[in-house]
DNA sequence: TCGATGTATTGATGATTGTCGATACATCGA
DNA sequence: TCGATGTATCGACAATCATCAATACATCGA
């Protein structure tokens, strides 16, 4: 007995399917939100590595984890100035993000 | 010796990085995203559960997981029709997502 | 009532993850 | 050159996760 409509394939293959599940993964953990929110809102729209431990009640080596894992998402970009290194979000990378969801969102 | 500009509070509390992080979470995962994208895809907006296992490779208790997982995350909802459940995505609870990540996003 | 079939749960397992202490690397000021 | 300080890596550990076989639950047709 047969069920309803035919089986069909997915609009998202395989290969895609991980690329943004990379990206959300990389995004879905709260110390990392609060890291790009920081970033965002930030002047200037970067923020000095050196901040981000304090407010995050984390330890430096963690943070520095969580930066690494956004760098290597290429949801943010980092550049040493001095002793210091300045993060900032790119933001193309967030909209892709944003992009694969938004059709995906049947209006009606 | 100070770095730069001053240590300064994030955007998003703790309590709505959990929140909008499990969301992310939820979605992040291949096999989640084929999920989403074949409902959304699907005529009608729904699609069987017995119409997964097969396109995605994967065994039927794992499929389950994963409904459960969407399920539970507000993400889609299920109602049984008979021997078999119909699934359909949430747009709102989608939107939700995009929501959470636009405003971090300067356009600039 | 009973077998068939779609779905959910349980239990187990290997892999991944978030966390931190210890430590190494990089850069600056003296 | 040397100590101080910001950053990155290493190693370890507990927790979580994705997966599936086995099994239980739910519903239909006969």
């Amino acid at each position: 007995m047969e069920c309803c409509t035919p089986v069909f394939e997915g609009v998202l293959n395989a290969d895609e399917a991980v690329h943004t599940a990379d990206l959300l993964t990389a995004l879905g953990d709260p110390a990392r939100l609060r890291i790009v929110s920081m970033m965002a809102a930030a002047p200037g729209g970067s923020v000095c590595g050196c901040e981000l431990e304090g407010p995050l009640g984390l330890a430096q080596p963690t943070v520095s984890h969580h930066l690494r894992i956004l760098r290597e998402a290429g949801l943010i970009a980092g550049d040493r100035r001095g002793r210091w290194v300045h993060y900032r979000v790119v933001p193309e990378r967030l909209a892709e993000i944003t992009d694969a969801l938004r059709p995906r969102v049947p209006t009606g």
